[in-house]
DNA sequence: TATTGTTATACTCTATAACTATA
DNA sequence: TATAGTTATAGAGTATAACAATA
């Protein structure tokens, strides 16, 4: 077989991927921006908010960044009042990232305007579709 | 019901598709470094290729980029002699971006490069599950 | 020796506005 | 009036190296 260069390019799972968080991010960081943060502002205050006081390396590990990057985000976000960092009594290197009470209360207004992010993120899948795509997309990312 | 902050951040389409996206296009951009060019430039030349000569316009279209970013992106490939621009003798506006020979060589000598690629990006996923996976990603890009 | 968080920095990516030439 | 491509530019995102404090 000469010249195979395997599939197209509109199968093409990278790009795919591209697009797509592209255009979610894109999506999501719009409606956020009347509050005044972006997309990674509030799964940062969701992650502080679940884990109740975690350390920002989880926060990266989470969200796929750098932990430089934990900084800056957990700067707004504490200059914001949503967040503060507390010292770790088990390990003094560790700062836990735990929500303030506005933190929480903006979780609560803000999150129906997530869902529907969400729900637009896979408009044309069917409610049972969501599920399988989130749970391989789920192990894409070995979470 | 009060509290409702709805799924967990685990299930966040938003968050998922960002660490996919993000760590598929590093492995890409990694494995392609020694070629001398990142995922973008390969799916570009691969367009061009399977258009047999596209606009700049179909090219932005695929790739989700905007137009001023695909001008930067011919131009790379361009002067690596991927590529080569062409007027469109049915609008002159518009040039037709097409495939050089060494841009054709060099699809067949990196395609099994990124199809590893590829394969790594759905690493955790069954064959059927991959078919699956691609088949709603390329739905929820409307493509 | 290794790890957490931090700073500084450089690079890439994304998005917008203003422009030209064509339609 | 609208569209394809271009330029310049600003802003956001990503990545690295070097460092202090702590384990």
């Amino acid at each position: 077989m000469t010249g195979d260069q395997g599939t197209s390019i509109r199968e093409d799972v990278v790009v795919l991927l591209a697009r797509a968080s592209g255009s979610a991010l894109r999506t999501a960081n719009a409606a956020l921006e009347p509050f005044g943060f972006r997309a990674r502002h509030y799964a940062t205050v969701k992650i502080a908010a679940e884990g109740g006081g975690v350390p920002q390396r989880q926060i990266g590990a989470v969200l796929g960044l750098d932990p430089s990057a934990v900084v800056a985000l957990v700067d707004d976000l504490e200059s914001l009042g949503l967040v503060q960092r507390q010292p770790d009594p088990d390990d003094r290197r560790t700062r836990l990232v735990s929500p303030t009470p506005a933190g929480l209360t903006m979780l609560e207004k803000v999150s129906p305007v997530v869902g529907r992010v969400q729900e637009r993120s896979m408009g044309g899948l069917t409610a049972a579709e969501r599920d399988t795509f989130v749970r391989l997309l789920r192990r894409v990312v070995n979470e």
